[in-house]
DNA sequence: TGCCTTACTTAGCTTATCGAAACAATCAGG
DNA sequence: CCTGATTGTTTCGATAAGCTAAGTAAGGCA
């Protein structure tokens, strides 16, 4: 396969794995520094994203069963950070809202990764931004991943957008 | 600072996300396809690539403790895939090798993800690959991964965050 | 020898996850 | 309107992964 470079795939494998690395252990400690599971942080993240969503939103969001979003509900509402509201529409329904204090912990998870790499996004030249974007991209695509929304943020919750000016 | 194209950050992020959960997802079909769990498989693969790893090493290389490793060595054990054997020279260290049963479980392990994505790589133009390679570790070396010798094996366990949910 | 350190295991707990079953509300016919 | 099917959610029971803290065993050293 007039391949010149056959390292070249492995070079590439080994930095995807960093970068997969580096969001997995980092989630750790903006879960711990946040006070909660890095699970409940993405439940938390994507409440905030999505308009009060329902249990089934959550679970394909975020690619998991009801029974897990039941239970990681359950665990952010003993704690007092999202209550439920059965919708007024559709009675069967669970609209997952936000407390004050689940909006308190979203606004101070620590992001340090997600900062560090916005910055220095931004410190990047024009062209080199649109040639990372379009080399991600690019990568996305070879991995197939279908039709996902997925929202601008990093790693499986761990990370966010963050609202402070980058 | 000057930037032209602020959404171009929002895609760098989305395009990792998806990466990010391409593979964490995917973790979960290759581990059930080979009949093990992520985390174990992760364990498999690293002993396949060192050379009969300690406990201590492969607890480094995961990011996890060695409660934890014991615990899944225990479970490869169970199942036949792995031996312990205490090393000759620190008769402290327990060196940890694939089994037959376990070498065939590795080489047989489905990595449809890891080889579309080998394809797709080796399809591309030799600049392309170039650029990709550069543009990923960029990448990581935002994310400030520091050293880290990773190996060139898709999808680990991380996702555990999660492990489903992800 | 005696003590500290290193390597690993054990024990007990929490979280995440699933599948299957239970419940509850809605909807579609007749 | 009843009835049956469908949809949304929770409950239940299990398994896996992870941690910390405490225990055991071996090595190093003075």
């Amino acid at each position: 396969m007039t391949q010149k470079h056959p390292d070249r795939v492995d070079e590439s494998l080994i930095a995807l794995r960093r970068i997969l690395r580096a969001t997995e252990l980092y989630a750790r400690d903006l879960a711990q520094a946040a006070g909660v599971t890095p699970a409940q942080l993405r439940v938390l993240q994507i409440v905030g994203e999505k308009k009060d969503p329902t249990a089934k939103t959550l679970a394909t969001q975020m690619g998991v069963s009801q029974a897990t979003v039941t239970a990681l509900v359950d665990k952010l509402v003993a704690r007092g950070l999202v209550t439920r509201l059965t919708s007024s529409q559709d009675r069967r329904q669970t609209n997952i809202t936000l407390t004050h204090e689940g909006e308190a912990v979203l606004e101070e998870a620590p992001d340090a990764l997600q900062q560090r790499y916005v910055r220095a996004f931004a410190d990047l030249a024009d062209w080199e931004q649109a040639q990372l974007v379009s080399s991600l991209e690019r990568v996305a695509a070879m991995l197939n991943v279908d039709s996902l929304d997925a929202a601008p943020v990093l790693a499986t919750g761990e990370l966010r957008t963050s609202k402070k000016g980058y």
